[in-house]
DNA sequence: TCTATTTTGGTACTAAAGTATGAATGCTAA
DNA sequence: TTAGCATTCATACTTTAGTACCAAAATAGA
């Protein structure tokens, strides 16, 4: 977090310090304060435009979505417990009930119980819909 | 043409003179070159991130995936048909089978061998698995 | 410690999903 | 025109998913 303000500073440094130099170069005595301001003005405009550019296409893949943060507000809200949460993100990835329960070593049983009180926390029917929005609430990536 | 860079030079000079109002205001005498620079440079940063963003009208939400591109090469690559498309799509959004013949104006069964054939085409099992396949091969936003 | 919640598991049942197979129709490209 | 594919639908069946209801441990909180 620390790195982007160091290289914005580093880059401000290094212009004023161009600019310095160039008066020193060409002779010229008395550069004036608006020169240096448009001079500055202009180039962090183009500068906050390249941010700018580069914050938009910071996402070149559309699927996977790596920036996931998961909303705990939003299970706390739901009532959403831990082992329902296990089942949720496993039921995402195409998994089976029997698959699940033995990922999560419990019983077909256990996971039917899990599975069905989540549909009704999430207000949902099927596991397809339950898995869509789940995603919608950043309850799984 | 000529707006933009009236308002440019209208900004700057708003900046520049509230600057100065602010070094009479509060009495500061010598408010030093590199406040200055540092204070425009800022405020043309945010200034061109502000017109970047705006050039194209994007958010820079991480997580509304709205650019979605269909891939039509691995669609034809899987042989996956028109209908089959169709119902691929309508699945991911968590209807069932019957609720998806309804939409498409076709029985159960259609959509029973639309999706099994779809199934053995993803090589998957099951539904969710096929939507989670499709997503990652761009078939469906 | 005592209570509330979570986690686990069971039975029994209904509903939905998925498979296999066959078949009719319609459209299209050779 | 005809072979091939897409689309449609059906029957019969197996498997999986989901619901309802209950109940015993385990765990966390007051």
């Amino acid at each position: 977090m620390k790195k982007p303000i160091f290289i914005y500073g580093l880059l401000l440094a290094g212009l004023v310090g161009g600019l310095k130099f160039l008066e020193y170069r060409f002779f010229i005595r008395d550069l004036s304060i608006e020169i240096y301001i448009g001079i500055i003005a202009a180039f962090f405009t183009v500068f906050g435009i390249w941010v700018g550019l580069k914050l938009i296409n910071k996402k070149p893949t559309s699927t996977s979505n790596e920036n996931f943060m998961l909303d705990e507000t939003m299970l706390k809200k739901l009532g959403i417990s831990k082992r329902e949460h296990d089942v949720l993100e496993l039921m995402a990835t195409g998994l089976s009930n029997q698959e699940i329960a033995d990922k999560l070593f419990v019983t077909v049983s256990t996971v039917k119980t899990h599975s069905s009180n989540l549909f009704l926390k999430l207000d949902v029917q099927r596991r397809t819909q339950a898995i869509k929005k789940a995603k919608e609430l950043q309850l799984i990536p």
